[in-house]
DNA sequence: CGAAGTGTTGAAGCAAATCAATTTTCGTGG
DNA sequence: CCACGAAAATTGATTTGCTTCAACACTTCG
């Protein structure tokens, strides 16, 4: 199942129905990503690039050095997810690295214009999966430090969960999650102890495992309510379908 | 000075300088605010707004309800702030309400396509307004849960500071604060009890005061370095000029 | 003037950090 | 393939920052 799909296209065909050229145009561009291995920064806090990156294949992070050197982990990047979609070319204020091996495309500003200016609803599911991007954004900052420790790290799983269905990258209760305890840690703010705690004690609920770096939902339903997790905030997509609907019946 | 300076004008002037034809669209377009009480609600979370908001005056904020009653506060807006900022209509992810008494303009989304379709300069600067957006978001995610409450409050009114003074809000070092300790409890996930101790550890150590409704920074200097206080992120502005500089020199 | 909201203080409890030691897993070269 | 060293996971003991609960003072406003 894994690469089989076009991750890019799957997230972007969901918001705004793409195409049969605007997808062979996505296709095109996402062609020849190279191949990273674990823990490769690829690009830098402070460096300016026009460029834009997609992930293709594997979990990628957005992270910050903090003062006294502890490292603060911003956001994870899954197949199909962009790294600077903002239009314009800025330093950036955070580093990003893969976390596993990973497939990164990149696509060069020229292509990106020329991609949007070819069609416009291609640039519409941009415009979406942008918004998509701020309302996982707010949702961390929502989640984080709210509540103990165990239920954060449960709607972090639904999260990722939810994303990798979204681009087909599941369909059983499992996924590869090559994070180490460290990491996750860094995510979350809590010491790899204290991680180390919760998902022993997620595991003893009959929640989630991590084994390898295997996680597997066990039950599904329960893990969603104790994480207190509402997947709205996921689905600005058919959200989207909704309100060009009332416009129709409003004009 | 309070209301000398059209705050929008100034934020956007920062990031590209503004012909006299945009200054005077940009004034026309707020020039009629409605002035809102305190803890006044004007978007309510899942409401569909197609129009953008610009605070005018005053404070106000983004707030959700979590499950369990408590009140997250993600995001504090200021004089020149504007809402909803994509330029597509959704359904909102969060409220906003005023916390004290506000001046907020409402831009229809029809007068904000005109805007940017006039003026190239302009759609310019509102896209680095947005890319501002984003990057307070992230210092936040940062800033929360790491660290001392001390210390994140310390970054808090750094950057509110900061932010202020970009819009010509303070000169001196005090200026009006109207959040209850509660409401800077909701803001960075502590109790009011707690919040109330870290402004007396704050006022001792001689760095920050906070009477009735005015917060007062006793030294800036030692405050910045307490906080860990980077301003970068806010300067998007000035740095946008380095990029079109670098661009010209390839170019 | 009374009532509600806000700020202040103290005491007790708890979640998570920290420190430190041990085991397990993993990657690599012999 | 096994042996080795390094990275990651696990466990226990201790400490601390923050919460919660509760009472009380102060302010503001109807």
């Amino acid at each position: 199942m894994i690469g089989s799909v076009n991750p890019l296209i799957a997230k972007l065909d969901q918001a705004c129905s793409l195409t049969g050229a605007a997808r062979l145009r996505l296709e095109a561009a996402t062609a020849h990503p190279s191949s990273l291995p674990a823990h490769h920064d690829f690009i830098r806090q402070g460096e300016i690039c026009a460029d834009l990156h997609v992930v293709m294949e594997g979990f990628a992070c957005r992270y910050r050095i903090m003062h006294g050197g502890r490292r603060s982990i911003l956001g994870w990047l899954m197949p199909g997810d962009m790294l600077d979609l903002h239009l314009i070319p800025h330093a950036a204020d955070c580093a990003a690295a893969t976390v596993g091996p990973c497939m990164v495309a990149r696509i060069s500003r020229h292509v990106l214009d020329e991609l949007i200016a070819s069609d416009q609803n291609l640039a519409e599911a941009i415009a979406w999966a942008r918004l998509g991007e701020e309302a996982i954004l707010r949702q961390w900052l929502a989640n984080m430090g709210q509540g103990p420790a165990s239920r954060q790290f449960a709607h972090l799983v639904c999260e990722t969960f939810t994303r990798l269905r979204m681009v087909r990258r599941v369909n059983g209760p499992s996924f590869a999650f090559p994070f180490t305890q460290e990491e996750l840690g860094d995510t979350l703010g809590l010491s790899s102890v204290h991680v180390n705690r919760v998902l022993q004690q997620l595991r003893e609920e009959g929640l989630v495992t991590l084994y390898g770096r295997m996680l597997t939902i066990r039950d599904l339903a329960r893990l969603e309510r104790y994480a207190e997790f509402d997947p709205a905030y996921l689905q600005l997509a058919s959200e989207r379908r909704l309100i060009m609907d009332e416009r129709k019946e409003a004009g």
